[in-house]
DNA sequence: TTCTTTGCAAATCGTTTGCAGCATG
DNA sequence: CATGCTGCAAACGATTTGCAAAGAA
């Protein structure tokens, strides 16, 4: 996602405009690493803006996505998440527990063709799913549902 | 996804029962490349055993991935996709029209090691969202929705 | 016969929509 | 002060669940 000054340009120049609303989501996205649900962003926003609606978050979620300023990726869990870093980069998706982390740097895979068969490449998303240390740890006291 | 052979057999094994509707469900499945939603294949299937029930083809799909079968992904269009395929393979997926086919094989990345971050990795899921070819010469004709 | 699975329909959950009032530009 | 945005609540669509009946083993 680019600076919230530049959003808040973009929005201007469509002439649409900067609600409290607005700035308080983008804020909240602007740097967030923690790949949250709608309703994540809700439990955390509401209490800064008791007025806050969901309708609200969902019009701007979608907005940004539409925008191409936030990827959503459906971790696996049946909840849709949201990240606004679109570099490319992978998450690490944990099947137990549903903890979702970005892969180290070195992970990112090599670039790839603006073109493959015929298709414009805008955007790219990636998870591995797997386990994560704290569930193998749990996994390793009791019975292993992934045994390596 | 194995074959169904191994997944009768499976089921057998865990004292399940083989019946019509998973018999038919897996052969859909069984190679199929068209990344269907639960009601692509309910409406493909019904015809064949007009009995058949969407809460049954949802119970079997879950149970599929739950076993690692068949992997689920968005496509960002607002549905659930099911993929037999779970070989490290991508995705292209049309941001306009929503078509997904999978990428030519020399796309797929290098290998990647067992473990991440201290994740034992499972399985592997990745799209590269794009515009078509079609959709490329509709917006040629028209105006770009998505520049280069 | 036994016990799993099915089909139906109602319930549920996340998300979207319609509309009157409000606030930005 | 004109228009776009918000909040509310109802609508919506996809998925899940409860339970009696059906059918594999």
């Amino acid at each position: 996602m680019q600076s919230v000054e530049s959003l808040v340009r973009r929005v201007r120049a469509q002439g649409g405009k900067v609600t409290a609303q607005r700035m308080l989501i983008w804020r909240a996205l602007e740097g967030d690493q923690t790949h949250p649900t709608a309703e994540d962003l809700y439990t955390r926003l509401k209490p800064l803006l008791p007025g806050l609606s969901l309708a609200t978050l969902y019009n701007t979620l979608n907005e940004l996505v539409e925008w191409g300023e936030v990827r959503r990726f459906d971790a696996g869990d049946g909840h849709i998440h949201y990240d606004p870093d679109c570099s490319p980069h992978a998450e690490l998706v944990c099947l137990q527990c549903h903890t979702i982390v970005d892969a180290p740097a070195h992970i990112a895979r090599p670039a790839i063709p603006a073109e493959i068969a015929g298709f414009r490449i805008v955007l790219r998303s990636e998870q591995f799913f797997g386990i994560c240390p704290t569930c193998q740890a749990k996994s390793d006291a009791g019975s292993a549902a992934y045994p390596a």
